[in-house]
DNA sequence: ATGAAAGCGCTAACAC
DNA sequence: GTGTTAGCGCTTTCAT
């Protein structure tokens, strides 16, 4: 990189000093309008950018934010991005960003290395490893150390600080009703995720909508199915029961994955089957027939996560934590059966 | 944040002066065994970590590289993004990101921000608007101020810099060949991105293909769709032309959608018409039938883009600019006939 | 074996 | 109206 200039370069040039050059560029009245105007010309003409590493060390403040995220490849955390971004820069913050990608060493080392500085606070959804195996405990020094931090969707009551959430109970919840509002008696919840915080609400959630229509919870509709086994063959298994109308997918692939091989064993959509599915990403929306999803909002869960970090870093925020739950949404398309 | 210690809390602790401190942590052999022990044990206890803004002043270094990347939300960037991350992280370099969002102004003020000593480098892919109003002042400055800089995928001749790109008229050559080959006389070419330069070389790759078999380019056969117009009014309008037997998409969207419209219309796929298209992402692969795509390997690009980067930072590279082309892999799947 | 001093680029309090 | 000084946190050269 050429060497940059510098209000070194610049006092010399016109054998002023150093602050002389940085109260003309900050136009204090201190200076003459002549020097002013020299030193503010030459500096443009010499495209001076102040050197934002010395104000940094200078202020204490990096205007930077550390957002953590377990995926990028999942559209929920890619719409959650796209709205801290917007909210970030918005603000004058920029991002620096890493992809756990669901490992927990990963997670513990980004936060490990960044939490030296170069940050003023971090934005954070666990990574699917950090939540299985328990372990908080870089979080916790982080936490103890003072850095601020805002945890999103997958959370923990562990840590203390500002959280953002979907209303995942709730979502499920009104989803499972939705499904039996059109006519289904025999729900399938289908969970690829029951390993994560979001998959247990939105389980109790379908549960407790069966409870409130006397329903009684069949276990074997629980389906519960591991990263590692084969997913056709298992909702193969569970399909062989005939009876059941209703399918509730956590998340979207098994959503359209189901909605394949449901095809295959040649049931009518949603007449003798319905869909519902979680996130409401491009898949459920471009197979045929769309499938009816659940909208957790991620752009606004992002700005909401981004505002919180912003104002707590600014003093603008109460002294207490808060949890901030986003409620979902029910997009209603082709794989559910309408209201009367 | 809590004030975080320093080589001066340390040095004050023990009434040495802060170089000791400095040089002790470095276990230099300028400091006896004993002040060595009792100063890392303090540290250690006290979790000190070396402020990295100060680091980044004093070497001129930030170890950190600025991302700019048009939509996250696209496959291919995101994967892309996910090659840069790990090479970057693997190389211990952090990632400053930033969403331009198509928007040149976007792209423009980022890259005046982060021009200022946050950064060591960027690796950035071209927003649309900046590629349609040709306008790379920003990015011609940059380089005469010797940033280092790598382009991938939707780059400019008219910036001399390292890139990274896809053979995108190979990809489209092959996929066009491959589709003569499985029987294919009237293939149609479905652009959405007319506007991109990795749009108008898959054309050519599409039209050079028909030229080495001796068919004729029919302009009622490229067909290029404005983001504005609908897509599927224009779709139905192609496929009134029963002879069309074969549909080369531009990026993956479209050919989902075109798929659908197809299916509709009562084609059989492929036998009566084949498709393929760009973009090896979910969409395709979760759709019946699964659409035969042309991999662009964007987790390798990114990794190729960081590894470009990181070379030059630290001097490891020819002083000569390079541009290295990735090839594409068709990947068959349904969408398309067997060969034989 | 330890420390003083300079310097990375900048701002701000305080002279003159 | 302009300059001097100190300091943000750190490393390194050069004393002692």
């Amino acid at each position: 990189m050429k060497k940059r200039i510098t209000l070194k370069h610049i006092a010399n040039q016109f054998d002023v000093s150093i602050a002389t050059v940085s109260k003309a560029l900050s136009d204090s009245y201190e200076i003459s309008t002549k020097t002013k105007d020299k030193i503010q010309q030459y500096a443009k003409e010499h495209h001076y950018q102040p050197n934002s590493v010395a104000l940094s060390l200078l202020n204490k403040k990096t205007k930077t934010i550390g957002v953590i995220i377990p995926n990028i490849m999942n559209n929920f955390f890619a719409k959650v991005f796209v709205g801290i971004e917007e909210k970030a820069t918005e603000n004058g913050y920029s991002l620096i960003s890493c992809i756990s990608n669901e490992s927990h060493e990963k997670e513990l080392k980004t936060m490990e290395l960044l939490k030296n500085g170069t940050l003023d606070g971090f934005i954070l959804s666990l990574a699917e490893e950090t939540q299985v195996k328990g372990q908080y405990l870089h979080l916790k020094n982080a936490i103890n150390e003072g850095v601020p931090m805002v945890m999103f969707d997958r959370v923990t009551d562990e840590i203390k600080c500002d959280k953002v959430i979907v209303d995942d109970f709730e979502g499920a919840r009104h989803a499972t009703n939705h499904l039996i509002k059109t006519g289904c008696k025999r729900i399938a919840l289908i969970s690829v995720i029951d390993n994560l915080s979001v998959g247990k609400l939105r389980a109790k959630g379908y549960e407790e909508a069966l409870a409130e229509n006397d329903i009684e919870v069949d276990q074997k509709l629980i389906v519960k199915i591991g990263k590692r086994e084969d997913f056709e063959t298992a909702m193969k298994i569970v399909l062989a029961d005939k009876s059941i109308d209703g399918l509730l997918c956590l998340e979207e692939s098994s959503a359209v994955q189901s909605l394949e091989i449901v095809k295959h064993l040649n049931y009518i959509i949603p007449d003798d089957i319905s869909i519902i599915c979680f996130t409401n990403g491009k898949l459920p929306q471009y197979v045929s027939p769309k499938i009816t999803t659940i909208s957790q909002h991620g752009k606004y869960i992002g700005e909401v996560a981004a505002k919180m970090l912003i104002d707590r870093l600014e003093g603008n925020s109460e002294t207490s934590f808060q949890t901030k739950v986003i409620k979902t949404s029910l997009i209603e398309r082709e794989s559910t059966k309408k209201i009367n």
